[in-house]
DNA sequence: CGCGACGTTGATTTGCCTCAACGATTGTGG
DNA sequence: CCACAATCGTTGAGGCAAATCAACGTCGCG
């Protein structure tokens, strides 16, 4: 098949399960593509999460807003990456976080009917949402531990080490707003760092 | 069948899958019991988590241990809960979490490989595991929009009313780790709203 | 060109921590 | 069954990390 939009996607489910063309094509006819722009809302607070959605292109970032209006980050979505409000999604109850695009952004779209369909179809996808998900477990357990037990300081170390490609690419505010701090005292604590 | 100790396990995933009675006996075959005194340490940092833990009594936590020696608990897991060092689990490398007992409790363990095997042979394990790793990942994203973004008081507010009944159970000084304060500050909070 | 987003810097405040001391309770070994 | 140690919650004095508020320079973009 020639080269198309979704390879990254089929890339990356082939490397965890094998599949036969004909579920590579079937899978295919059930995903959707979508084009967002910079700055435009993906999921909004309040709306129903009706599906998981995989980046192509781009960068999303999935955030909650406090009461004051201070966004939190909780993840970024470089291409390669699912991003989701899990809960809302599972549910199919209102989202209590926010998705959008901080750069023009491709994304692969499975709605969750369809994806239940997937499951009881190729069950090679039931194995590789488990895995997945297991992934996301381990990744959230030690960003917990790390928001837990580590001064703002380490924790900005451990985001350098973990997302070096992000680090150049982020305003500094959205990487103060991930690691639980204000820009202010980012911006403080790297001009005496150095 | 008679009553019996792995009523609470089998009943949990039947809430989520069908399974034939074949199927349980050939997942109760492949599951091992433990009983674990209070305190005891079950999973130790630096050991590999070979199993995937099941409570059936008693209670459990997970932690971990920063450079200053303080614990900081990530999960509690009273009956019907599972644990596990997510990373470890998966990559079969050095757990970077302890787990131990917090009361004398009654375990079903799934070492890896066996939980492998099942997966292979009853499809319906996949799928409840897909559910129930994509749970975790909920509670975890509500867990860490409250650290990042509401102050002691009101993550203790929110630890009550999503665990009442742990509340009741646990030493204070557990649920300061918990919810990331010192057993002190919680202790002057508690008196001041009071 | 002018506006809005971003990073910076300084002064001040505050939420939470540290350290230390003290009762109350629990549990444990002699 | 008592004595002693260990664990837990409490309280107070003092300190620090990080937040708040405000002002300013710069840049990219419409």
């Amino acid at each position: 098949m020639a080269q198309m939009k979704f390879d990254l996607l089929l890339e990356k489910i082939s490397a965890q399960v094998k599949l036969s063309e004909e579920e590579k094509a079937f899978f295919l006819s059930r995903i959707q593509y979508k084009k967002i722009k910079r700055k435009q809302l993906y999921l909004q607070e309040g709306d129903v999460s009706r599906a998981i959605t995989f980046v192509l292109s781009g960068c999303l970032k999935l955030y909650s807003i406090d009461r004051n209006g201070f966004e939190h980050i909780l993840q970024f979505a470089p291409p390669g990456w699912w991003v989701g409000d899990m809960k809302s999604y599972i549910n199919q109850e209102p989202a209590l976080l926010n998705i959008d695009a901080i750069y023009d952004s491709e994304l692969a779209i499975i709605l969750k009917p369809e994806l239940d369909d997937i499951y009881s179809r190729i069950p090679a996808f039931e194995r590789f949402f488990r895995i997945l998900a297991e992934n996301a477990i381990a990744a959230y357990q030690q960003r917990l531990i790390n928001n837990l037990s580590l001064p703002a300081k380490d924790r900005y170390s451990t985001f350098c080490e973990l997302y070096p490609t992000l680090i150049m690419q982020l305003p500094q505010k959205m990487i103060a707003s991930y690691i639980g701090v204000t820009p202010e005292f980012l911006s403080k604590m790297l001009k005496q760092q150095a």
